[in-house]
DNA sequence: GTGGTCTAGACCACA
DNA sequence: GTGGTCTAGACCACA
């Protein structure tokens, strides 16, 4: 369900945060739906515990799951969400787009690089 | 000529090559002009020689500057380095694209993206 | 595992790099093992910590090994890798032999000591 | 007369001693001629004159030249040198061959690159 | 425990 | 003065 790259420089518990946005938000895990339980996905992806820990912790922080004394973690209602996601993702975006301005790259360059990558299908 | 962002996330040897990189590409620091002596930086930074120090290094490494004993570091010729630098730059801006596309951003917001952060003059 | 000369002119943070590009480029250390931590290596060889992380990140930088913060350091695949250190080696004995050859140096001289150099079993 | 690459990686002092070695051996600089003066030499190559002392303090303690006060600097006869000369060139090879052995480079390869580098007219 | 960043400060070779 | 190496030691994020 999930796939962790150890030469991906960003953290672990990073990447597993954003796996479970992408199925939460396409709406691979509806809501309701129960998580994979901490210990569970620990074994599957070989991985410390604390750091699956971390990442629900992260997450129901930021309103994608809850999680209930007992019986687990699940997904929450996400209509103002993904919202919130967009904003955060635009910051981003707009963060590279200055970046490349300063480098020299010109607009053209940038839609054109927006129409490939939506254009293609796949990457 | 150059400043370092606190509160940026981003660690301090990483903001002054980025600023070093756009000077250099810019032109504004010319290949065979001589850069700030590591000390002097330091002092004008109020920052540990040994993180200018690393920051020149890694300059270096990727060609940006060429350092000589007892003389100091220079500029270098960067012809093929800002092509480099620009696939490099794609690469980013390719990773955001696809992550926005994941979380079901269109095509079309971010060619506004793209626009508005262009028409925008500055920022 | 691996040995410093300190009457070696060479630092040491190069000594380390060279010792453990051999071992990699070997199989000694086969991709995906986990290469000593920073610390215990700087315990076993009685360095500063700091130089066996230069030493690292400059391995990570070729391309020998990756780190995974909070997990450790490990051998990378390194096919294309040995093909590249080849050529950059190569460079060097031509530096050496261009060298030579202004010195008055003939080519049988030179071919005889890369015979006695190999037929030699060990140096 | 003679050139320094200030991004080659060695002091500017080794590469003048290096350059002088050259001439003096070849006899482009015969026995008994003058050595360019410090001054001069410093001017000509832009060069701090402490840096042109050192390099040629270096050469009398080799051997290649001789000083007298008053005059200035002068060849020496070469005949012994040459063969220290050469001796000293061997340790390089050897080292630089016994590296690339240590990286799985074979005989053959070796023996190749020689007589490349010898047949191939010039570099 | 792991790697990564940074400071303070020493010492060296080189120009 | 210049860059380069190294130590000692602190502190952080991550697993």
């Amino acid at each position: 369900m999930i796939t962790i790259d150890y030469r991906d420089r960003k953290p672990i518990y990073e990447q597993i945060i954003e796996r479970f946005q992408v199925l939460i938000i396409k709406g691979v895990l509806p809501a309701g739906s129960q998580m994979p339980s901490v210990r569970s996905l620990a074994v599957e992806l070989s991985i410390n515990p604390n750091t699956i820990q971390k990442a629900y912790m992260l997450l129901e922080q930021q309103g994608y799951i809850y999680s209930v004394k007992g019986r687990g973690s699940f997904v929450s209602e996400t209509e103002g969400l993904v919202k919130e996601q967009k904003m955060e993702w635009q910051r981003e975006l707009r963060d590279v787009l200055i970046k490349g301005r300063e480098f020299g790259i010109s607009e053209e360059e940038c839609l054109e690089t927006v129409r490939k990558c939506f254009g293609g299908g796949d990457l």
